[in-house]
DNA sequence: GGTATTCATGTTATATTATCACATTCCTAT
DNA sequence: ATAGGAATGTGATAATATAACATGAATACC
């Protein structure tokens, strides 16, 4: 087998910081989120099978939002279908389950850092270094149901993505 | 000239409701927000070249979230360039300068129902008739802010768009 | 255990969205 | 008038995403 892990980036472009701003939320680290997903899988029934397994792992593994097709060239490097349905459903699954989300900004998806919490999560995009926070976006989300209501609208999903300046990033320039 | 105002749409796919939910936003209205934009642009030093202009007036004259290649189609019939940098462009400019907004969410622009009024825009998209409401979003602004503050990030832009039932189609399905 | 049903995977093909690179034209400011 | 920058146009291609259909695996039911 191979070592996807460590694998290198491809393109020369700006990569993203591999953890989140401030504290790295240990909860995202391969192992322990992946059993803590195979658990959860079990609870709810759901089929966590081998292709969606290797791309949540994938996606903790990155430890960074990526583009599905870079999911996909790992997944077809390990054996696994070449075309670009094998990681869209792989990811759709995820997503669906609360184990990833899609950032929409990116086109791009991200593992969730709090799989099975029902939360409200937000996106905070550096546009310096690319990185991904996943914030608690609780009182953003009310602040939107509001907003909402007041004209009649039920909110039943949203995507809330910021894009500014990490903490590290805005260092660095000063 | 032809007479694309009237044109009929292609596909059979359910078409957004011409104006937003609740009530009509008069200021969205074709022919009064042109004009607007004419003084804005004037006022900033902008130019509103025709491709820009005319982008602009597609925008308004649809009254919903359309995409970069339903524009391009429209500009190409009335001699504008035929490829898609052309509507590409146009519709950067519109949104770099507050004359229309991206829906991520839908890969289409919407014209902004107040332009040049510094306002802070969350976006209420149906899942069943796919209109797209532009909402005031102080408050949701505020707290995503307030979110990002909390970890040392710096918000400069952000995209807020919620997925769910608008009131007339709550109203049908009940 | 057998079999019907559903769900999952894989494939080919294609649709949709977006950008690159470069030539030409137009505007504007000297 | 003319140099510089901005805007437009083109062909080509990149990047993202879905449709449609065949095969295979899990499950549920008897």
């Amino acid at each position: 087998m191979n070592t996807p892990k460590d694998a290198v980036q491809p393109g020369g472009e700006p990569v993203a910081q591999a953890r989140a701003f401030s504290s790295h939320d240990h909860t995202l680290c391969s192992g322990h989120a992946l059993a803590l997903a195979e658990e959860m899988a079990q609870e709810r029934n759901l089929r966590l099978t081998p292709v969606r397994r290797r791309a949540l792992e994938i996606l903790l593994e990155a430890h960074r939002a990526i583009g599905a097709y870079e999911v996909l060239e790992r997944l077809s490097e390990e054996g696994f279908g070449k075309q670009p349905p094998v990681a869209y459903r792989a990811l759709d699954f995820l997503v669906d389950h609360g184990f990833a989300h899609r950032i929409r900004r990116l086109n791009a998806f991200v593992a969730c850092g709090h799989p099975g919490e029902d939360h409200a999560p937000i996106f905070l995009i550096c546009r310096d270094c690319n990185a991904v926070a996943e914030a608690e976006g609780g009182p953003v989300r009310n602040a939107l149901d509001a907003a909402g209501a007041a004209v009649g609208f039920v909110v039943e999903r949203a995507s809330i993505e910021a894009v500014g300046q990490c903490p590290s990033c805005a260092s660095v320039a000063a």
